[in-house]
DNA sequence: TAAAACCGTTGATTTCGGTCAATGCGGATT
DNA sequence: AATCCGCATTGACCGAAATCAACGGTTTTA
């Protein structure tokens, strides 16, 4: 039974009526830490929203007035310097939560990358229920503490990882992520994201990525079937070259 | 009045006599969210600990235990890749919490600086203070949604930031964060740590930092009287390198 | 249907930061 | 005072990744 569109908002958002309790990310989103009436209460205050393509959800220094979860699609995060530069801090799929802010004010942009559903809770309500169910509290600290330790595998890769290392890392972490999404297709991953998003993501330029991608595949580590589509052919490898091994 | 040791155990630890309504980071430190008797509840499960410089605190991957808030001195968190390679991940300063853990496995290795004082929390002991105080565990989630930000702001520097702009930006932040500690010393910073922790805090080698110390001074930005003094002559010239302005 | 725009890939060239090496400097030890 | 040691600095050189450029394939637009 699809989502029907209950009506287009003017910056491009689609409402959507929903029920929580059939939900996809339903046991890895905020919501998981709640049941029964308790998950009334959330319900009653979420929206669901769909994005189109490339469609900004929110820029960096925005007040931040709302928290999203992802429910399907993906949304690249990222900051900007003043000339441009791009740091991509993250890509956030089904059941990841997102609108990180300081001082009420967005730390970062959000996009979606593809046509992308994102349930909508206005950051007011939401503290209202988080008095009222600590269990939804400490669901919250969980995932903040979970991107927390993500952010740092992050900064290792960033600081101190080479091109392949960085490809690879970045390969094996995402195929995890589909994984725990339950993609059956083992050994296959399908990037939503485009090179230079991924330049962006791993501190390099689209053309070292690609020349990447290439040499991994020359080498027999992965097959490239299409550029969206990566095929582990020796995982080990892969693995053994994430953590600098090779 | 200093505080007097209570004696030494076996892995070079100083336990420490000690009063929380006294403490000098009480507004800063994770205590900053109670008062009174609950105050007290959480004096009950603390240990003050001392340690000497270049001190292990932990390991990544060991069992964690506990959570500790600096009270005075530094420590460096860091990860290692196999071959030796080392990311900083933070520098803990006097209010400062450190502790993060996945699976209940500490995510990063710590070690004391200078000579370092800390509060030591049993994991098990917090998380029933948590249930009992709603206030505390919402300080545990701004204090970790803080360091998240901080983190992300490390990402942009580590992948998009030239070696000037992230020498920029690390002093700049260290000014910052030693300004909130009460350092009255207005454009001058105190290097806690050696060139070789900025370094792999900052992606770069010892060479790249020294040089880049050394550039900033000949074009008169900053002074260096000593290695591990810095006084700031042109701080906006310096906020612009951070960011990329120039 | 042609033109344009976009994306990914590959090649040639350049450059910035890493590597290697030498020296300086201050504090600790004898 | 002399030696040592760790840390910081500086110089010379090199190489890996960025930059610049071109091309093919696909999608979008006119």
């Amino acid at each position: 039974m699809p989502n029907p569109p209950a009506g287009k908002n003017p910056i491009g958002e689609h409402r959507i009526v929903h029920n929580c309790e059939a939900c996809a990310v339903r046991d890895l989103a905020l919501c998981s830490g709640l049941e029964g009436n308790e998950l009334d209460d959330l319900e009653r205050i979420v929206t669901r929203i769909a994005l189109e393509p490339g469609r900004t959800l929110f820029y960096e220094g925005d007040e931040a007035r709302n928290v999203f979860n992802v429910t399907s699609g993906a949304i690249r995060l990222y900051k900007l310097l003043s000339d441009g530069r791009r740091q991509v801090t993250g890509f956030m799929l089904p059941g990841d939560y997102l609108g990180l802010s300081v001082h009420g004010i967005y730390a970062y942009c959000a996009e979606a990358i593809g046509e992308t559903h994102l349930c909508r809770f206005p950051v007011k309500d939401l503290n209202q229920l988080l008095d009222a169910y600590p269990r939804l509290e400490k669901r919250l600290l969980g995932m903040t503490r979970d991107e927390l330790a993500a952010a740092q595998d992050q900064m290792l890769l960033l600081g101190r990882k080479s091109p392949v290392e960085k490809v690879a890392s970045f390969l094996l972490d995402l195929c995890g992520r589909e994984e725990r999404l339950g993609e059956d297709e083992i050994d296959i991953v399908t990037l939503p994201m485009s090179r230079s998003d991924i330049a962006d993501y791993l501190g390099l330029t689209v053309e070292t990525v690609s020349r990447t991608f290439s040499r991994l595949k020359t080498e027999g580590v992965i097959d490239l079937p299409e550029s969206s589509r990566i095929v582990f052919k020796e995982r080990d490898k892969l693995e053994e070259l994430a953590e600098g091994m090779i």
